[in-house]
DNA sequence: GTGAAAGCGCTAACAG
DNA sequence: CTGTTAGCGCTTTCAC
């Protein structure tokens, strides 16, 4: 009902025996007498004026908006994400608006949103696609960056934990823990994190000549991670350490060893990536390979905020390195 | 750069060869001579021309964005809650903006950003103090839905799971489990819902003739709940079931028993709230009392819908019942 | 420093 | 059914 009478900048301009104009500047940092933008915010407060966003955003065409695309969040290591990213943004006076997706089909309706929302920016953190969404944003004029799942051929900006160092610090653990019959569980094709860690997981280990690992998709799912690990371990020559190359699937790997009473850490080795909050929880104890999280996010918003000046049109792929974490879920190291 | 010659609806208009109205009514569902539709629409299309949320906005004084305000999303049953929110009112043509708080410091600034954001509506899922903001926005006008935490009072219309229905279940199947000497591990004062679980559930044991449980809060967090827990196991009269009025908290729980050698189930009993994704882990298998999740979310944002055409005014507090799960964590009920 | 005036792109009466 | 005419509330030159 108080909606009403929205009041608006004239009404304070009135109040405050000055104009719109002042009110405005007042506003937004520009020149203001001292004592006049004194009287502009005290009639503000006494009418509890608050600017518009969408006349602002109409007349400076900036929403402070900010798109981000995520697929569901059930991998363990978003929520963190989504919340830190949140915070972050705000902090620079950006709000975000949450596209979620299910896979492939709803790609296209959800390009429409994206693109009709007319965002300042927008952030890919999803996993299917996210290349061809990329694309079009850009061709509409609007910044993107990808983070996690980057763009293969580097056309799109993007972050991503250094995947290469990631995988390489896995297997050279899984090496000095003297496991020797390697299997890796990945995600999704579409997925080029699960891509690349399990590419360099598997030429790090060619690299000191082992064999190449068993390898087979968990799916990004509880259900189809529990699955590969059966066959896995119906395979003829049980694998004696497991990478999967995200802490979500890891974590669905450990219980399923459960049910063959196989005990990770002591008779098979299990690592992840990532470093969701979970993966320290004492029941998991999983060895994998952190994210630099606070980092990644860091880069992946200044860099979409530059680009939204107009600025740099942003590079390639950055690789931010992380750390190895070592658990309970893979044996101590041979001496 | 294609941005910098945004087409708009005048555009359009021209190349159709009708009116700007006549290309806001195609748009809008107003009447439109099929024909002239049809030029309409390929017109647009030809030229990407996407209507501007601001414009429009501004002219209805609607933003089709809902805000969602929520404390931090490590609690695992949230980030589900989120994704099919997200869902839900994207199905009926809104988008959500994320606000997140972290406890009662945030409160002033977010209270600022809500309101300043022109939001069509708001929910609070937030645990911490949400009755306050849920007052100033409506006074603003703008119409709010509490989910989960709800007003005690009843005066800010909200959606819940029945808490006395659960705790009183929860109460019920652990007497008929033989349980005795009860303890509960309850959240932060600020939250309805905890409180409630708690009072049903010490309620319906002097119901019974049973003596006031132990109560001690695990703060909502992994470490609290963990030394509460602690606390709890080196009581003279250690409990022999604990009600943890989360799963959060219960999984928390859980972890920490083992360092006592207690194993739930069979030492020990331990039920949740909520049914979390994770509280069906094969690792936890904890029972507990699950949160009617889809109907809460349907009934928050039917309601809100309803709000915001000014419709019915909204009641108070919706509780919906749930359902007992009843699995690995307590143990099997005596005959 | 401050005000006047002209839009930003769209919707919404109101005529025709 | 369609075009004309006003705004929605804010920012932004451009004079004063």
């Amino acid at each position: 009902m108080t909606n009403s009478k929205a009041v608006t900048g004239t009404d304070v301009a009135r109040l405050a025996g000055v104009s719109k104009s002042a009110v405005s500047r007042a506003y937004n940092g520009g020149y203001v007498a001292p004592d006049v933008r004194v009287r502009i915010m005290e009639a503000a407060r006494k009418l509890r004026f608050r600017p518009s966003p969408a006349a602002r955003a109409l007349s400076t065409r900036r929403s402070r908006l900010i798109g981000l695309a995520i697929t569901a969040l059930d991998n363990q290591f978003y929520p963190e994400m989504v919340d830190r990213l949140s915070e972050r943004l705000a902090a620079s006076g950006f709000r975000m608006v949450l596209f979620t997706t299910r896979g492939q089909a709803d790609l296209e309706p959800m390009l429409d949103e994206l693109l009709g929302y007319h965002l300042d920016g927008v952030i890919l953190a999803s996993t299917s696609f996210a290349t061809r969404v990329a694309s079009e944003c850009r061709d509409a004029g609007i910044p993107v960056m990808m983070l996690v799942n980057v763009d293969p051929t580097g056309q799109i900006p993007g972050v991503t934990a250094d995947n290469r160092l990631g995988a390489e610090a896995i297997a050279a653990h899984f090496m000095t823990c003297g496991y020797r019959t390697m299997a890796v569980i990945n995600g999704l094709q579409e997925s080029s994190a699960s891509n690349e860690r399990t590419r360099h997981f598997c030429n790090s280990l060619a690299d000191h000549g082992l064999p190449l690992p068993h390898i087979i998709s968990g799916e990004y799912s509880f259900a189809g991670t529990a699955e590969a690990t059966r066959r896995l371990m119906a395979l003829p020559g049980r694998p004696d350490a497991i990478f999967c190359t995200t802490d979500m699937m890891a974590i669905a790997c450990l219980q399923t060893l459960g049910e063959y009473g196989v005990v990770p850490g002591r008779d098979i080795g299990v690592a992840g990536f990532d470093d969701a909050p979970i993966a320290q929880w004492p029941v998991f104890s999983l060895t994998t390979y952190a994210a630099p999280l606070t980092l990644m996010l860091e880069t992946c918003v200044s860099n979409l905020i530059q680009a939204m000046s107009g600025n740099a049109p942003a590079a390639g792929t950055i690789s931010l390195p992380g750390e190895l974490r070592v658990r309970g879920s893979t044996r101590a190291p041979l001496v």
